[in-house]
DNA sequence: CTGGCAATTGGAAGCGCTTCCAGCTTTCGC
DNA sequence: GCGAAAGCTGGAAGCGCTTCCAATTGCCAG
């Protein structure tokens, strides 16, 4: 049984334990040709038995690459990272960049500090690439982000103009597919509640609504604010009724949204989906513990992450990769259930 | 206005242009002692002029620490880590990070990939230290964890003995209070929706279980796995069921499970609570989207988050705080609602 | 004024790794 | 067999920062 050395092995002693230069074993350690056979073997088996590994911070110093990414969440509201969401996202950039030798670092900006210190990343090379995400109309980051000459991939749009890499998923369609879905059915009287007017997100999706409607020949029987939040879209579905006890159809910019509006309505004693059909988006796991399940526009949240990572990736190998909308799709369920015949 | 130059100014140029020595520039940067005022200030405006930021791979390498920690997750199933409750452990680190100069790193080790990667973060020192959540019983890390001179902090007990340092939730307290309540509510026929056995937290809910049934003198009316999932918990609920009928409180290790027996239940026609009423675990997002809303166990996970970046940040500055165990509470919602009187 | 002590100062030696470059050894076509 | 192209080799110069240490300076009591 061997004691762990109480400092690690350098390179400097795997050399000389094969008895080759330092030079020699870091090409053996970096898979560089120009080594012989058996300098080779010989270096290999220095490492076996010393248990050697690499030095990340030396090699990125020697190297001026850190080897590393950084998701960034850049929020107004502390722990917007606990919307799961983020939480699939994350799992996508996890899983592609485990094929790599990158490494993640997890910034939650949504703090004064949390911001400067996205702020110090654009502006020192403590890391290979950025990934940002949550970018509001306000924020200064979406500037700064596009001046920097670190590699940038923006995860959803930000308000500030087109970044030149990003990967968003297709709110604009998602939300005509929850239109003509409704329409289909024989709804009517459909009523929109929509998310933050400074999140391009909320914004593309209330655009793609009223382009369905209008593409259709109808009027929105209401649109209101819900702020992404359950009780925000339990709040604006209550305002919705009282101007419009009509309402037949709603489309709620998110999922949360959706489940408030559910829960409003069953207050007022509407049946869904026999009174008023509704449809969210995100299609996340929480659609499907609703009551009833949720028909909801799904968008692919890993991949977006995963394709996220891997344009990053790209971009730091000196590629320029285009930028990707990804498709989104509608998962029907009870809540707005599909059109029989 | 000017121009970002193309490569990040040094300490040396810093020091150059304040017409100091190198040795000065840095202590004016890390706001050592020694350096008169007068330096200081040129320093200072020098720092300011020329936009400077430390490079902070070659202070690593230098101090031979690196400034950031590693949380990791080490789960068989990909895309564990899209749980909430990892979402939300993460937020709580984060929060406590923010006031510090360290980054975090995240690891999530579900891929024979991410399993070697974490291993050679215990045996080299590319981080400060390292947060472990997650491990299973048969999990090989848990020992390797413990052999390591790295700092360690557990997120949860691991099966193979007690760390050094971790921080938990009760979870037996908080199965006692389950069952409590629902003792106190006159139910009688209890059974337990139980997680994974290589779980040290399933574990424990299901020793709190059995603990408190024989404190009041009742036998279980049954104990089902469910694997934590929504699907799973259905599935044990249609066993528990189909062996013992008369049963009329249900104790689910966690709010997945318990919203899957919601599901069984009504799909038996059992009434939630006046039927049967159910007790979850975790008091997440979907205990409050549940239908009836879910009484639950609750966990202070964010809090547990941030103490676990608490007491990896006190090891690293070679402090040797007590383990935590954070109190469990219970939620109490319509699915197993208040006892009258 | 002067000795002595404390505070400042900066030269230089690393931290561990990569990589340029110049010198050598092979190898092979002819 | 010979010259040259094609690999090997390892010395040495960094990457940008911290910090030890010896030397210098400033200040005040005697």
């Amino acid at each position: 049984m061997e004691t762990s050395p109480r400092r690690q092995p350098t390179l400097d002693e795997v050399a000389a334990r094969a008895g080759v230069s330092r030079t020699a074993a870091s090409r053996v350690i970096n898979n560089v040709p120009h080594v012989s056979a058996a300098k080779r073997a010989a270096v290999e088996r220095a490492v076996r038995e010393l248990g050697y590994v690499p030095n990340p911070t030396a090699r990125a110093l020697a190297t001026r690459r850190a080897g590393s990414v950084v998701l960034a969440v850049s929020s107004e509201e502390p722990g917007l990272f606990a919307d799961p969401f983020f939480a699939e996202v994350t799992v996508g950039v996890s899983s592609f960049l485990d094929r790599t030798d990158l490494e993640l670092v997890l910034l939650l900006a949504d703090t004064p500090r949390g911001k400067e210190r996205l702020r110090r990343i654009l502006s020192s090379h403590r890391t290979d690439g950025l990934m940002l995400m949550a970018v509001r109309g306000d924020d200064p980051l979406g500037r700064l982000a596009e001046e920097t000459d670190l590699p940038v991939v923006f995860g959803g749009l930000p308000m500030t103009g087109t970044p030149r890499w990003y990967v968003d998923a297709d709110n604009r369609g998602g939300a005509r597919l929850a239109v003509e879905h409704l329409v289909r059915d024989g709804r009517r009287n459909l009523a929109m509640i929509t998310g933050q007017v400074d999140l391009q997100a909320a914004v593309a999706r209330e655009q793609g609504f009223r382009e369905a409607l209008l593409l259709t020949g109808l009027t929105p029987a209401g649109v209101a604010p819900g702020g992404f939040t359950q009780a925000g879209g339990e709040a604006a579905m209550e305002r919705l009724l009282a101007d419009r006890p009509d309402i037949d159809g709603v489309f709620a910019a998110n999922d949360d949204m959706a489940l408030g509006a559910l829960r409003a309505l069953r207050r007022h004693g509407r049946r869904v989906p026999e009174d008023v059909a509704v449809v969210g988006f995100d299609d996340l796991a929480s659609a499907l513990y609703a009551d009833p399940p949720l028909t909801t526009v799904h968008q692919p949240v890993r991949a977006l992450g995963l394709e996220l990572a891997r344009m990053l990736a790209a971009v730091i190998e000196g590629q320029d990769p285009s930028p990707l909308v990804l498709p989104t799709r509608l998962t029907v369920r009870e809540s707005a259930p599909p059109v029989s015949g």
